[in-house]
DNA sequence: TATATTATGTTAAATGTTTGACAAAATGGT
DNA sequence: ACCATTTTGTCAAACATTTAACATAATATA
Protein backbone atom coordinates (compact mmCIF):
# COMPACT_ATOMS: atom_id res chain seq x y z
CA UNK A 1 0.00 0.00 0.00
CA UNK A 2 1.78 3.02 -0.98
CA UNK A 3 1.46 6.00 1.22
CA UNK A 4 1.33 9.26 -0.17
CA UNK A 5 3.29 12.02 1.28
CA UNK A 6 1.96 14.69 2.43
CA UNK A 7 2.41 18.57 0.48
CA UNK A 8 3.54 19.72 4.22
CA UNK A 9 7.34 17.53 3.59
CA UNK A 10 7.23 18.39 -0.39
CA UNK A 11 7.12 22.11 0.11
CA UNK A 12 10.26 21.17 2.45
CA UNK A 13 11.98 19.60 -0.10
CA UNK A 14 13.38 22.07 -2.18
CA UNK A 15 14.70 23.76 0.72
CA UNK A 16 16.48 21.02 1.63
CA UNK A 17 17.79 20.75 -1.94
CA UNK A 18 18.89 23.92 -1.64
CA UNK A 19 21.02 23.92 1.17
CA UNK A 20 22.40 20.50 0.58
CA UNK A 21 23.80 22.00 -3.07
CA UNK A 22 25.62 25.04 -1.14
CA UNK A 23 27.42 22.10 1.62
CA UNK A 24 28.01 20.64 -2.02
CA UNK A 25 29.73 23.79 -3.46
CA UNK A 26 31.00 24.33 0.39
CA UNK A 27 32.74 20.67 -0.30
CA UNK A 28 31.29 19.39 2.41
CA UNK A 29 31.19 15.65 2.43
CA UNK A 30 28.77 14.39 5.23
CA UNK A 31 25.96 16.46 7.73
CA UNK A 32 23.91 15.32 10.41
CA UNK A 33 20.91 16.28 10.90
CA UNK A 34 21.71 18.10 13.87
CA UNK A 35 24.28 20.00 12.25
CA UNK A 36 21.64 21.21 9.26
CA UNK A 37 18.62 21.91 11.65
CA UNK A 38 21.42 24.49 12.92
CA UNK A 39 21.95 25.67 9.60
CA UNK A 40 18.31 25.85 8.62
CA UNK A 41 16.72 26.54 11.59
CA UNK A 42 14.45 23.43 11.93
CA UNK A 43 14.11 20.77 14.51
CA UNK A 44 16.67 17.46 13.56
CA UNK A 45 13.60 15.60 13.93
CA UNK A 46 11.50 16.76 11.58
CA UNK A 47 14.45 16.36 8.80
CA UNK A 48 14.85 12.60 9.78
CA UNK A 49 11.22 12.27 9.66
CA UNK A 50 11.00 14.14 6.24
CA UNK A 51 13.47 11.90 4.96
CA UNK A 52 12.52 8.85 6.39
CA UNK A 53 9.64 9.56 4.08
CA UNK A 54 11.31 8.66 1.22
CA UNK A 55 13.79 5.68 2.91
CA UNK A 56 16.56 5.77 4.88
CA UNK A 57 19.56 7.96 2.99
CA UNK A 58 21.83 7.98 6.33
CA UNK A 59 23.96 6.09 8.36
CA UNK A 60 24.06 5.70 12.45
CA UNK A 61 26.99 7.39 13.46
CA UNK A 62 27.64 9.47 10.61
CA UNK A 63 25.08 11.07 9.42
CA UNK A 64 24.17 11.97 5.87
CA UNK A 65 26.60 12.10 2.84
CA UNK A 66 26.11 15.25 1.38
CA UNK A 67 26.19 14.43 -2.25
CA UNK A 68 24.55 11.27 -2.26
CA UNK A 69 21.57 13.43 -0.09
CA UNK A 70 21.41 15.61 -2.42
CA UNK A 71 21.30 13.58 -5.66
CA UNK A 72 18.65 11.64 -4.03
CA UNK A 73 16.68 14.76 -3.36
CA UNK A 74 17.09 15.69 -6.51
CA UNK A 75 15.77 12.34 -8.09
CA UNK A 76 12.47 12.56 -6.00
CA UNK A 77 12.22 16.11 -7.12
CA UNK A 78 12.34 14.99 -10.51
CA UNK A 79 15.46 17.08 -11.29
CA UNK A 80 17.23 14.55 -12.93
CA UNK A 81 14.91 14.99 -15.91
CA UNK A 82 14.74 18.18 -18.50
CA UNK A 83 11.49 19.63 -18.09
CA UNK A 84 10.31 21.33 -21.45
CA UNK A 85 8.56 24.57 -20.15
CA UNK A 86 6.45 26.99 -22.29
CA UNK A 87 5.10 30.21 -21.62
CA UNK A 88 1.87 31.64 -22.34
CA UNK A 89 1.72 35.13 -21.65
CA UNK A 90 4.81 37.36 -23.12
CA UNK A 91 4.58 40.39 -20.75
CA UNK A 92 7.11 41.64 -18.43
CA UNK A 93 6.27 38.99 -15.78
CA UNK A 94 6.27 36.49 -18.78
CA UNK A 95 9.99 37.57 -19.97
CA UNK A 96 11.28 37.42 -16.49
CA UNK A 97 9.98 33.92 -15.92
CA UNK A 98 11.51 33.01 -19.24
CA UNK A 99 14.68 34.25 -18.07
CA UNK A 100 14.40 32.66 -14.81
CA UNK A 101 13.16 28.94 -16.15
CA UNK A 102 16.50 29.22 -18.47
CA UNK A 103 18.55 30.46 -15.56
CA UNK A 104 18.04 27.50 -13.45
CA UNK A 105 20.69 24.95 -14.42
CA UNK A 106 19.89 21.62 -15.20
CA UNK A 107 16.33 20.50 -15.43
CA UNK A 108 14.37 22.97 -16.88
CA UNK A 109 14.55 24.61 -20.23
CA UNK A 110 12.20 27.16 -22.17
CA UNK A 111 11.57 26.16 -25.30
CA UNK A 112 8.52 28.55 -26.63
CA UNK A 113 6.67 31.95 -25.77
CA UNK A 114 3.47 32.47 -26.80
CA UNK A 115 0.86 35.57 -27.20
CA UNK A 116 -1.80 36.52 -28.38
CA UNK A 117 -0.82 40.34 -29.58
CA UNK A 118 0.63 41.25 -32.36
CA UNK A 119 3.21 43.79 -31.30
CA UNK A 120 4.83 41.05 -29.35
CA UNK A 121 4.81 38.03 -31.80
CA UNK A 122 8.23 37.70 -33.48
CA UNK A 123 10.18 39.39 -30.48
CA UNK A 124 13.07 37.05 -29.14
CA UNK A 125 13.29 36.69 -25.42
CA UNK A 126 15.96 34.61 -23.62
CA UNK A 127 16.71 32.74 -26.84
CA UNK A 128 12.51 32.43 -28.03
CA UNK A 129 11.25 33.54 -29.94
CA UNK A 130 7.19 35.19 -29.38
CA UNK A 131 4.61 32.98 -31.73
CA UNK A 132 1.15 33.61 -31.90
CA UNK A 133 -1.59 31.35 -29.56
CA UNK A 134 -2.54 30.10 -32.88
CA UNK A 135 0.41 28.34 -33.60
CA UNK A 136 0.64 26.73 -30.40
CA UNK A 137 -0.86 23.03 -31.17
CA UNK A 138 1.54 22.48 -34.49
CA UNK A 139 4.08 23.56 -31.52
CA UNK A 140 2.79 20.74 -29.91
CA UNK A 141 3.08 18.28 -32.11
CA UNK A 142 6.67 18.89 -32.67
CA UNK A 143 7.95 19.36 -29.80
CA UNK A 144 7.11 17.52 -26.53
CA UNK A 145 6.08 20.14 -23.37
CA UNK A 146 5.84 19.18 -19.55
CA UNK A 147 4.91 22.48 -18.19
CA UNK A 148 2.90 25.25 -19.40
CA UNK A 149 3.65 28.81 -17.34
CA UNK A 150 0.54 31.06 -17.13
CA UNK A 151 1.65 34.17 -17.14
CA UNK A 152 -0.79 36.36 -18.34
CA UNK A 153 -3.69 38.31 -17.31
CA UNK A 154 -6.60 36.86 -15.11
CA UNK A 155 -9.28 37.21 -17.72
CA UNK A 156 -8.05 34.71 -20.10
CA UNK A 157 -6.67 32.43 -18.26
CA UNK A 158 -9.15 30.09 -17.04
CA UNK A 159 -9.93 29.50 -20.75
CA UNK A 160 -6.04 29.33 -22.35
CA UNK A 161 -6.03 26.49 -19.36
CA UNK A 162 -9.06 24.42 -20.57
CA UNK A 163 -7.14 25.08 -24.12
CA UNK A 164 -4.01 23.51 -22.46
CA UNK A 165 -5.68 21.06 -21.03
CA UNK A 166 -7.25 19.82 -24.21
CA UNK A 167 -3.81 19.89 -26.00
CA UNK A 168 -2.77 17.56 -23.71
CA UNK A 169 -0.93 19.77 -21.28
CA UNK A 170 -0.96 18.20 -17.51
CA UNK A 171 0.76 20.39 -15.49
CA UNK A 172 0.55 24.42 -15.10
CA UNK A 173 2.33 26.92 -13.65
CA UNK A 174 -0.14 29.64 -12.85
CA UNK A 175 0.80 33.36 -11.88
CA UNK A 176 -2.76 34.57 -13.17
CA UNK A 177 -4.68 35.37 -9.90
CA UNK A 178 -7.34 33.23 -10.69
CA UNK A 179 -8.00 29.65 -9.13
CA UNK A 180 -8.15 27.20 -12.82
CA UNK A 181 -10.29 24.63 -12.55
CA UNK A 182 -8.69 21.62 -14.74
CA UNK A 183 -9.10 17.76 -14.68
CA UNK A 184 -7.58 16.10 -12.06
CA UNK A 185 -5.10 14.47 -13.99
CA UNK A 186 -3.43 17.81 -14.66
CA UNK A 187 -1.14 19.41 -11.83
CA UNK A 188 -1.52 23.42 -11.35
CA UNK A 189 1.10 24.97 -9.06
CA UNK A 190 -0.28 28.46 -7.93
CA UNK A 191 1.95 31.57 -7.18
CA UNK A 192 -0.43 34.18 -6.42
CA UNK A 193 1.96 36.99 -5.78
CA UNK A 194 -1.02 39.10 -4.92
CA UNK A 195 -1.83 36.36 -2.20
CA UNK A 196 1.68 36.91 -1.00
CA UNK A 197 1.95 40.62 -0.73
CA UNK A 198 -1.16 40.33 1.31
CA UNK A 199 -0.03 38.07 3.73
CA UNK A 200 3.31 40.74 4.38
CA UNK A 201 0.96 43.10 4.90
CA UNK A 202 -0.95 41.42 7.39
CA UNK A 203 2.31 40.38 9.41
CA UNK A 204 3.75 43.91 9.39
CA UNK A 205 0.60 44.97 11.28
CA UNK A 206 1.38 42.68 13.73
CA UNK A 207 4.56 43.17 15.01
CA UNK B 1 -4.64 37.25 26.16
CA UNK B 2 -4.25 38.10 23.00
CA UNK B 3 -4.44 34.78 20.88
CA UNK B 4 -2.32 34.37 17.86
CA UNK B 5 -3.88 33.74 14.67
CA UNK B 6 -1.94 30.40 13.18
CA UNK B 7 -0.37 31.34 9.42
CA UNK B 8 -2.46 28.66 8.34
CA UNK B 9 -5.53 30.95 8.47
CA UNK B 10 -3.88 34.04 7.19
CA UNK B 11 -2.58 32.25 4.04
CA UNK B 12 -6.39 31.64 3.39
CA UNK B 13 -7.39 34.98 4.01
CA UNK B 14 -6.21 36.86 0.38
CA UNK B 15 -8.25 33.72 -1.11
CA UNK B 16 -11.82 34.78 0.90
CA UNK B 17 -11.16 38.38 0.15
CA UNK B 18 -10.41 37.30 -3.71
CA UNK B 19 -13.30 35.81 -3.70
CA UNK B 20 -15.45 38.09 -2.02
CA UNK B 21 -14.51 41.03 -4.16
CA UNK B 22 -15.11 38.79 -7.46
CA UNK B 23 -18.88 37.99 -5.63
CA UNK B 24 -19.03 42.15 -5.44
CA UNK B 25 -18.40 42.60 -8.96
CA UNK B 26 -21.48 40.66 -9.60
CA UNK B 27 -23.26 42.29 -7.34
CA UNK B 28 -23.62 39.26 -4.64
CA UNK B 29 -25.14 40.83 -1.66
CA UNK B 30 -25.36 37.90 0.64
CA UNK B 31 -23.62 34.70 0.66
CA UNK B 32 -23.76 31.78 3.13
CA UNK B 33 -20.49 29.83 4.19
CA UNK B 34 -22.19 26.77 2.05
CA UNK B 35 -22.77 28.35 -0.59
CA UNK B 36 -18.93 30.03 -0.37
CA UNK B 37 -17.54 26.56 0.03
CA UNK B 38 -18.85 25.43 -2.81
CA UNK B 39 -17.47 28.04 -4.88
CA UNK B 40 -13.99 27.82 -3.27
CA UNK B 41 -13.75 24.30 -2.90
CA UNK B 42 -13.17 23.72 1.12
CA UNK B 43 -15.38 22.93 3.87
CA UNK B 44 -18.09 25.63 5.32
CA UNK B 45 -16.71 24.26 8.54
CA UNK B 46 -13.31 26.12 7.63
CA UNK B 47 -14.84 28.65 6.39
CA UNK B 48 -16.62 29.57 9.73
CA UNK B 49 -13.98 28.49 11.79
CA UNK B 50 -11.59 31.08 9.76
CA UNK B 51 -13.68 34.46 9.70
CA UNK B 52 -14.74 33.62 13.59
CA UNK B 53 -10.79 34.06 14.36
CA UNK B 54 -11.32 37.33 13.97
CA UNK B 55 -15.33 37.78 14.95
CA UNK B 56 -18.44 37.29 13.97
CA UNK B 57 -19.19 38.74 10.91
CA UNK B 58 -22.09 37.04 9.63
CA UNK B 59 -25.96 36.34 11.55
CA UNK B 60 -27.46 32.95 11.59
CA UNK B 61 -30.19 32.80 9.38
CA UNK B 62 -28.97 35.36 6.61
CA UNK B 63 -25.23 34.68 6.26
CA UNK B 64 -22.99 36.90 5.79
CA UNK B 65 -23.15 40.29 3.64
CA UNK B 66 -20.92 40.29 0.82
CA UNK B 67 -19.48 44.03 1.01
CA UNK B 68 -18.80 44.16 4.83
CA UNK B 69 -16.69 40.66 5.10
CA UNK B 70 -14.87 41.91 1.63
CA UNK B 71 -14.11 45.12 3.61
CA UNK B 72 -13.63 43.52 7.05
CA UNK B 73 -11.25 40.99 5.46
CA UNK B 74 -9.06 44.05 4.00
CA UNK B 75 -8.89 45.48 6.96
CA UNK B 76 -7.35 42.31 8.61
CA UNK B 77 -4.82 42.43 5.17
CA UNK B 78 -3.94 46.12 6.04
CA UNK B 79 -5.45 46.61 2.69
CA UNK B 80 -7.25 50.17 4.51
CA UNK B 81 -4.19 51.61 3.81
CA UNK B 82 -1.61 52.79 1.61
CA UNK B 83 1.84 50.82 1.20
CA UNK B 84 4.90 52.52 0.08
CA UNK B 85 7.48 50.01 -1.83
CA UNK B 86 10.77 50.19 -3.31
CA UNK B 87 12.19 47.59 -5.22
CA UNK B 88 15.77 46.52 -5.12
CA UNK B 89 16.90 45.23 -8.56
CA UNK B 90 15.83 46.42 -11.71
CA UNK B 91 16.71 43.55 -13.59
CA UNK B 92 14.13 41.52 -15.81
CA UNK B 93 11.92 40.31 -12.24
CA UNK B 94 11.99 43.93 -11.08
CA UNK B 95 10.86 45.40 -13.70
CA UNK B 96 7.38 42.57 -14.09
CA UNK B 97 6.48 42.99 -9.97
CA UNK B 98 7.49 46.87 -10.49
CA UNK B 99 4.67 46.62 -12.81
CA UNK B 100 2.63 44.11 -10.78
CA UNK B 101 2.56 45.89 -7.48
CA UNK B 102 1.35 48.65 -9.39
CA UNK B 103 -1.46 47.45 -11.00
CA UNK B 104 -2.76 46.24 -7.99
CA UNK B 105 -5.37 48.60 -7.31
CA UNK B 106 -5.59 50.68 -3.86
CA UNK B 107 -3.47 49.61 -1.48
CA UNK B 108 0.50 49.07 -2.85
CA UNK B 109 2.29 51.96 -4.67
CA UNK B 110 5.79 51.35 -6.16
CA UNK B 111 7.92 54.05 -5.01
CA UNK B 112 11.24 53.89 -5.99
CA UNK B 113 14.14 51.43 -7.86
CA UNK B 114 17.08 50.44 -7.41
CA UNK B 115 20.33 49.11 -8.82
CA UNK B 116 24.14 48.94 -8.77
CA UNK B 117 24.47 48.24 -12.67
CA UNK B 118 24.96 51.90 -14.01
CA UNK B 119 23.17 50.46 -16.99
CA UNK B 120 19.97 50.38 -15.27
CA UNK B 121 20.15 54.29 -13.82
CA UNK B 122 18.04 56.69 -15.62
CA UNK B 123 15.72 54.39 -16.85
CA UNK B 124 12.11 54.78 -16.36
CA UNK B 125 9.78 51.73 -15.28
CA UNK B 126 5.99 52.12 -14.37
CA UNK B 127 7.25 55.84 -13.74
CA UNK B 128 9.86 55.64 -11.66
CA UNK B 129 13.37 56.06 -12.32
CA UNK B 130 15.81 53.61 -11.59
CA UNK B 131 18.54 55.14 -8.92
CA UNK B 132 21.94 53.80 -7.68
CA UNK B 133 21.76 51.86 -4.31
CA UNK B 134 23.87 55.14 -2.99
CA UNK B 135 21.04 57.12 -3.15
CA UNK B 136 18.96 54.61 -1.02
CA UNK B 137 19.97 56.23 2.56
CA UNK B 138 19.20 60.14 0.78
CA UNK B 139 15.33 58.62 -0.05
CA UNK B 140 14.50 57.44 2.73
CA UNK B 141 14.98 60.17 4.48
CA UNK B 142 12.65 61.87 2.04
CA UNK B 143 9.92 59.39 1.74
CA UNK B 144 7.73 56.65 4.08
CA UNK B 145 8.72 53.20 3.02
CA UNK B 146 6.86 50.16 3.82
CA UNK B 147 7.82 47.60 1.59
CA UNK B 148 11.30 46.62 0.50
CA UNK B 149 10.97 43.73 -2.52
CA UNK B 150 14.23 42.25 -3.27
CA UNK B 151 14.25 41.19 -6.78
CA UNK B 152 18.02 40.69 -7.11
CA UNK B 153 20.58 37.91 -7.78
CA UNK B 154 21.11 35.97 -4.14
CA UNK B 155 24.59 36.38 -4.26
CA UNK B 156 23.77 40.05 -3.12
CA UNK B 157 20.57 39.22 -1.31
CA UNK B 158 21.70 38.98 2.14
CA UNK B 159 23.93 41.98 2.09
CA UNK B 160 21.17 44.72 0.42
CA UNK B 161 19.08 42.84 3.39
CA UNK B 162 21.32 43.67 6.20
CA UNK B 163 21.80 47.18 4.64
CA UNK B 164 17.88 47.64 4.61
CA UNK B 165 17.85 46.63 7.68
CA UNK B 166 19.68 49.15 8.81
CA UNK B 167 18.17 51.45 7.60
CA UNK B 168 14.95 50.90 9.10
CA UNK B 169 13.07 48.86 6.73
CA UNK B 170 10.84 46.19 8.78
CA UNK B 171 9.09 44.29 5.89
CA UNK B 172 11.01 42.50 2.91
CA UNK B 173 9.35 40.89 -0.05
CA UNK B 174 12.05 38.38 -0.69
CA UNK B 175 12.37 37.26 -4.49
CA UNK B 176 15.98 36.28 -4.32
CA UNK B 177 16.78 32.46 -3.70
CA UNK B 178 17.87 32.36 -0.10
CA UNK B 179 16.67 32.59 3.18
CA UNK B 180 17.60 36.22 5.14
CA UNK B 181 18.54 36.03 8.20
CA UNK B 182 16.92 39.66 10.34
CA UNK B 183 16.07 40.45 13.12
CA UNK B 184 12.93 39.70 14.65
CA UNK B 185 11.17 43.01 14.43
CA UNK B 186 11.30 42.23 10.68
CA UNK B 187 8.72 40.56 8.69
CA UNK B 188 9.96 38.05 5.50
CA UNK B 189 7.90 37.16 3.19
CA UNK B 190 9.59 34.63 0.66
CA UNK B 191 8.63 34.17 -2.95
CA UNK B 192 11.18 31.29 -4.07
CA UNK B 193 10.43 30.51 -7.25
CA UNK B 194 12.32 27.39 -7.84
CA UNK B 195 10.80 26.17 -4.65
CA UNK B 196 7.40 26.07 -6.38
CA UNK B 197 8.39 25.10 -9.41
CA UNK B 198 10.32 22.14 -7.93
CA UNK B 199 7.19 20.86 -6.21
CA UNK B 200 5.26 21.35 -9.46
CA UNK B 201 7.90 19.17 -10.87
CA UNK B 202 7.40 16.15 -8.42
CA UNK B 203 3.75 16.48 -8.20
CA UNK B 204 4.13 15.88 -12.02
CA UNK B 205 5.97 12.47 -11.48
CA UNK B 206 3.08 11.52 -8.97
CA UNK B 207 0.10 11.00 -11.54
C1' DT C 1 -48.09 35.65 14.57
C1' DA C 2 -46.53 31.04 14.59
C1' DT C 3 -43.67 27.74 12.53
C1' DA C 4 -40.36 25.74 9.44
C1' DT C 5 -36.09 26.77 7.56
C1' DT C 6 -31.64 28.58 7.27
C1' DA C 7 -27.24 29.32 8.83
C1' DT C 8 -24.06 31.13 12.29
C1' DG C 9 -20.74 30.56 16.18
C1' DT C 10 -18.80 27.22 18.97
C1' DT C 11 -17.68 22.84 21.06
C1' DA C 12 -15.82 18.41 20.49
C1' DA C 13 -14.01 14.76 17.68
C1' DA C 14 -11.07 13.36 14.08
C1' DT C 15 -7.22 13.91 11.57
C1' DG C 16 -2.62 15.58 10.46
C1' DT C 17 1.92 17.40 11.73
C1' DT C 18 5.78 18.17 14.63
C1' DT C 19 8.61 17.15 18.39
C1' DG C 20 10.84 14.32 21.87
C1' DA C 21 12.76 9.97 23.29
C1' DC C 22 15.35 5.98 22.66
C1' DA C 23 16.98 1.39 20.88
C1' DA C 24 20.07 -0.07 17.54
C1' DA C 25 23.87 0.56 14.55
C1' DA C 26 27.90 2.62 12.93
C1' DT C 27 32.02 5.40 13.84
C1' DG C 28 36.38 6.84 15.93
C1' DG C 29 39.79 6.91 19.42
C1' DT C 30 42.74 4.28 22.45
C1' DA D 1 39.58 -5.18 19.69
C1' DC D 2 37.12 -2.65 22.82
C1' DC D 3 34.35 1.06 24.48
C1' DA D 4 32.54 5.66 24.46
C1' DT D 5 30.35 8.62 21.32
C1' DT D 6 27.63 9.83 17.59
C1' DT D 7 23.63 9.60 15.07
C1' DT D 8 20.08 7.41 12.53
C1' DG D 9 15.31 5.47 11.99
C1' DT D 10 11.18 5.00 14.37
C1' DC D 11 7.68 5.01 17.98
C1' DA D 12 4.81 7.62 20.81
C1' DA D 13 3.42 11.89 22.75
C1' DA D 14 2.32 16.62 22.11
C1' DC D 15 0.52 19.94 19.47
C1' DA D 16 -2.08 22.00 15.57
C1' DT D 17 -5.51 21.96 12.12
C1' DT D 18 -9.66 20.49 10.06
C1' DT D 19 -14.12 18.62 10.08
C1' DA D 20 -18.48 17.36 12.04
C1' DA D 21 -22.21 18.25 15.11
C1' DC D 22 -25.46 21.04 17.20
C1' DA D 23 -27.60 24.68 20.19
C1' DT D 24 -29.13 29.08 19.26
C1' DA D 25 -30.75 32.91 16.75
C1' DA D 26 -32.39 35.17 12.84
C1' DT D 27 -35.10 34.91 8.56
C1' DA D 28 -38.84 33.67 5.56
C1' DT D 29 -43.32 31.83 4.75
C1' DA D 30 -47.95 31.10 5.40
Amino acid sequence: MEREISQAVIRRMPRYYRYLGELLESNVERISSNELSKLMHVTASQIRQDLNNFGGFGQQGYGYNVKFLHDEIGKILGLNQMHNVILIGAGNLGQAIANYVNFEKLSFRMIGLFDVNPDKIGNVFSGAEVRHMDELPEFLKDHHVDIAALTLPKDNAEAVAAELVNLGITAIWNFAHVDLEVPENVVVQNVHLSDSLMQLSYNITQI
